[in-house]
This record gives C-alpha cells, structure tokens and sequence, in this order.
RNA sequence: GGCUCCAUGGUCAAGCGGUCAAGACACCGCCCUUUCACGGCGGUAACCCGAGUUCGAUUCUCGGUGGAGUCACCA
C-alpha cells in the first residue's frame, strides 16, 4: 500500500496507464521477418565514421526486411544539445544514402509511434517509472552528490564494488510518508531502479544472464545489482530507462549500438525484465579504430579524430557511393568476394547479415578506401560526376570554379581514358580530381616538373620547335607519334627505349625522354595520360599555345 | 583496480579438429609501355604465450599476456 501512495506522492498528475500506451502503441504490422530499427543520436551535431557504420547495419537490416528504419532524438541530456543538430544529422546521412522511413524530421514527426524527440516524453517516461514505483520496483532518492562522494570514497577504501545498492543505497526503503516530508521540504530527489541483483558477489557467485547478441552470439552477462537512477532530478529519464521505454513503445525489434553498451547491457535486461517486456535483439557492433599519432600502436578512435568525422570525406571530396561500398567491406567481411563476382549489381542486392559481422575492432583504412573508391568512380557517369564535383567545388573550394565553366570540356577531360578496354582509374576524390585535371585550365596550370637530365636546354628548344613545325591537329595517334620517333632520331635519340637500353652510349637518350620534354610544356607534370589525347581536347588553339611559350 | 569484450601477415580478413593457413589493400620484383595509371605474372609477410582435451589443435577448455570498453542525475 506504501508503494502505492509513494507513486501517487511522486507521479501526482500522471493519469495514463500503461496499458493505455500499450494500446496507442501496437504491435506493428509487418510482414514475418521484417526488422524495425532506429537511430538514436545524441544532437551533438557531431557525426563521425562510426555513427555513419553504425546507421548502415540499421538501415540495411530495416530496409533489406522490408522494416522501418526510423530517427529518435536522443537529447536527454540538455547540456548537449547543439542548435541545428538535427538537420546536420539528417543531412549528413542522406548525403550517404541512410535515409529515414519515420521518425523526427525537420518538418515535425513523420509515423504513428512518435513522439520521436525524447524530451517530448516525459510524461511516457513517467508513467512506467510510477508503475515501478508503485510495484516497488522503484524509489525516489534524496542523496546528494557530496554523499554519494563520500560513499564511493569509503566503498573504494573497503575495495568493494562502487555505486548506489544494497546497503549504501539509503534511500531505498524510505517510507512514502518519509519521502513526503523531504519532497514538501524541498529537496531534491531522483528516482532508482530497486535492483534484485548481489552487489556482494564476486566470482563465481555472480549470477549470469544469457543474452543473444545477433553479432556476438550469446552473450553471458552478469546480472545488474546497481539501483541505477531512471528519473534525474528533473523528471528527464536516463539513456537506460528510456532506451527501455522507448524501444518497446516504438517496436524496436533490432538494437543496434556500440559495444560501449555492452557494460551497461545487465541494467537494460533488468529493465526490460522489470517491466515485464520482451527484450530486443541486440547487435553491438565493433567499434572502429584509429592508428595513434606516431606510435603504430592502435588506439581507440574517439571524437574529433579528424579522419573520423563525417566531414573530413565531405571536405575531401569522396563520393557517397565510395564511402557506403568501403563501409559495407568492412562490416561484411563477404562483401568484398560478393563484389567480385558482382561487379555490377547494386550495393543494395548484397544479402547483408550481422552474422557475417566482425567483432573485434577494425582499423581505419585509407589506402582501402582509396582503392575501393577508385572502381567505384569508373562506373559514374562523366555527366554525373560533373555534377558532383561541382557541387563539391561550391561548398569546398571555389578556388576551382574555372573547372566547371565548359560543361563538355570537364565532361571529356574526366572520361579521359576511362572507356577503353583497360580503362584508366586515376580518380579517387574531389580534391584529388581537381589537382589531377588542373592543367587543362590556364589560370590553374602550372610547371610542376623538371626537363628531363638526359635532355640538354638545346634540345629542349629544338624538339618543341620541331614538332610545332611539323604539327598537324588532325594527325591520328599513329602518324603523331611517328613524328616524334622521327624526331628523337634526328637529334640522335633512340626512337625506341629498347635500343637505348641496349647501346646506352650511342643515344643521348630515347623516345620517352624527347616526349617528356613535349609533355611537360604542355601539362606541366611529367606524368600525365596520353598526349595525343590531351591535345584533342585542350584543342590545337591551347595546345601550340602551350608550346609557344617556351620557346 | 573490478567487470566486460577482443586476439590469424603492416592493414582488413577467410577458416569453424587434419588446409602446402584463402583473398583484398599496401609493399617489392618482372611483363606490357613514349611517362603515369590500368592490366597481367610472381614475391616478402601471420595463427600472442603456456598448460589441458585429443591420435591430431589456428580452431575446443583454462590460465597468463596484450589491446579495447565501462564503472555518472552523458549518451
């Protein structure tokens, strides 16, 4: 009867029932099989690789089920809110193709279970908290933080287990008349989970719990003792009890999270036992991780690791396509072999498991990325690519405009080599594109590149001058470089590197070294895709301009 | 420190009691070739340690060691 009147005392103006939100909420109707999962982001505004891979498993389990993948805002905690957290999250999701089917939008909620912002529902949070109350399964706490100080300090002095149970939970049989007089006083108070477990335990008495993690397997988890707070003293739930809470309501049927969780998972399953609800299936995912500074050493990747926010590939200029196919390499270790013998089916036709997931931490890989990224962009379109790049350009270096002045000029220059039978891949992301075609525009070319040794400044001049002389734009590749051959032999160069090789003292050089000169006039670099190429779409006008001024 | 998770080459990883221990990236050769890239061929390189179970352990068990996580009115 205490507990009665102690949940009346604390949740005076809750009249909903359980039940009732039980009814608000149904079970969802979903064809078998089909997973509901969400995304739960504290609005920090910061997003990093990891959310990014954490959201992937989410909305390819909900999406390859036929499910619901949905956004809850997880600000519980005031102190984070960040303005415009949400539309950053939104944004920065979508831009990788993780989009939402229900949940908090910038337009309001979207679907039946909301409220999908947590602050919105405290009222949800305490009815459940005053059934627990009511069942004893809960008590309002009036320890203050100096007291529960002090109690860590004698519990670490007696070297056993810290926290708020057992009998350093003060507060736990407080009487609801008790508990009246401090809450008419004024003091404030939070409300604590009245926990079954042993806080004396250890060893091999510590009771343990199965749980089935869809990564992990089954998981052996020791049972919680700790009364962990479920009310903070503002009426806001924790993470924990509205983790509980809301993924029941909501009919989450797939959690996916860290294994940062995995510590906290006892409190959870005591939860959901308390409540008398039917757990999720949990899926803790590895966490990602980051090689230290200068150390080799691994090291865990926390935030504001730069090449760990969701930023720096944005900034960079990796294609979303390229980000979403390295991540699935990652988090299927099948993927990769999938591809292979897929080279062209959809990403979206991979069967994506969380048993084919790794669970021990993977190291960031750049040069993999990189790699990856570069077949990714061979299938992009020319025109699309222009469209991305452009993009990229206004947001991240406008320094670049001139590129996308000519449509069909950036069109041609990016499809360089890229359809023919061993197609070229010399693409990988934005900024590495725009420096890579730099030359083809006059105000961003420049001389990168040295003459080459084996080619004197006479020379120099004299090869340039000759094939000026002798240029004709509408020259096929074969008569072209006939031309060159020709030269180089006339000024006592091999016309094939085979003959240099073979009598290095009768040449001064070879053929390649009389094209570099031509190459390097011309793009600035001495190394580039095919010159005759590069000629025909620079244009015979920019191209005897190029070689005009060295002369 | 307690508790938890993890452990195959430089990196990501197959493997699920018997394999010459896959593959990819990176690296190094060679070939192709006017440079580079692409492509082809080849190469260097790994089961953390110690017990136990077993005819036989990378694989199973236990104990170390190492790495990571977590011990909040943060998520």
């Amino acid at each position: 009867m205490d507990n009665l009147k102690m949940a009346e005392l604390l949740f005076p103006h809750i009249e909903k029932t359980p039940e009732e939100y039980e009814k608000m909420y149904p079970e969802r109707n979903l064809p078998e099989g089909a997973k509901v999962t969400r995304l739960g982001p504290s609005p920090t505004g910061f997003i990093h690789l990891g959310n990014l891979y954490g959201a992937f498993v989410d909305e390819r389990l909900a999406h390859q089920s036929g499910g619901v993948f949905y956004l809850r805002i997880e600000d519980t905690d005031d102190k984070r809110y960040v303005e415009g957290a949400v539309k950053t999250i939104i944004d920065s999701l979508g831009f990788f193709g993780i989009n939402f089917d229900e949940g908090a939008t910038l337009n309001g909620d979207m679907g039946d279970y909301g409220d999908y912002t947590q602050s919105h529902r405290e009222e949800i949070y305490k009815c459940f908290a005053k059934k627990l109350v009511a069942e004893g399964k809960a008590y309002p706490c009036f320890l203050t933080e100096d007291e529960i100080a002090e109690i860590r300090a004698g519990q670490e002095a007696e070297k056993v287990n810290p926290g708020i149970y057992g009998r350093y939970a003060r507060y736990r049989d407080i009487t609801a008349a008790e508990a009246e007089e401090k809450i008419k006083a004024g003091q404030p108070y939070v409300v604590r989970l009245r926990s079954d477990g042993d806080g004396g335990a250890s060893g091999d008495d510590i009771k343990r719990v199965k749980v089935n993690d869809a990564i992990r397997g089954i998981l052996e988890v020791p049972e919680n003792f700790q009364d962990v707070v479920i009310l903070k003293a503002t009426g806001i739930p924790t993470y924990h009890f509205a983790h509980v809470v809301d993924d029941h309501l909501m009919r989450t049927t797939h959690v996916v999270r860290g294994a940062e969780w995995l510590s906290s998972l006892p409190i959870h399953v005591e939860l959901f036992g308390k409540l008398g609800w039917d757990m999720p299936v949990y899926c803790h995912t590895a966490q990602l991780m980051k090689l230290d500074e200068e150390g080799n050493k691994r090291k865990l990747s926390k935030r504001k690791d730069p090449e760990l926010s969701l930023t720096y590939y944005r900034d960079q200029g990796y294609h979303p396509a390229a980000v979403r196919e390295y991540l699935l390499t990652i988090l299927n270790s099948n993927f990769e072999e999938w591809r292979m013998e897929n080279p062209d089916a959809s990403i979206d036709d991979f069967e994506f498991t969380t048993e084919k997931m790794s669970n021990s931490g993977a190291l960031f890989d750049l040069n993999k990325l990189n790699d990856i990224s570069k077949d990714v962009l061979l299938k992009i379109p020319a025109s699309e690519l222009y469209d991305f790049l452009k993009s990229w350009a206004e947001e991240f270096a406008p320094e670049y405009t001139e590129i996308f002045a000519d449509r069909e000029y950036a069109e041609k220059i990016l499809d360089l080599g890229r359809n023919d039978a061993k197609p070229r891949k010399d693409l990988v992301y934005a900024r590495q594109i725009v420096d890579f075609i730099s030359y083809f525009f006059d105000d961003l070319f420049k001389t990168e590149d040295e003459m080459p040794a084996e080619v004197n400044a006479e020379d120099q001049k004299e090869i340039l001058k000759r094939y000026l002389q002798t240029y004709d734009h509408g020259d096929d590749q074969g008569a072209w470089f006939d031309k060159i051959r020709a030269i180089a032999s006339d000024l006592g160069y091999a016309a094939k590197p085979k003959d240099f090789k073979k009598n290095p003292d009768q040449y001064k050089g070879h053929v390649g070294h009389v094209s570099t000169v031509i190459r390097i006039a011309l793009m600035g670099r001495a190394q580039s895709p095919d010159v005759w190429t590069i000629q025909q779409i620079m244009g015979e006008e920019m191209t005897r301009r190029r070689l005009e001024r060295l002369l």
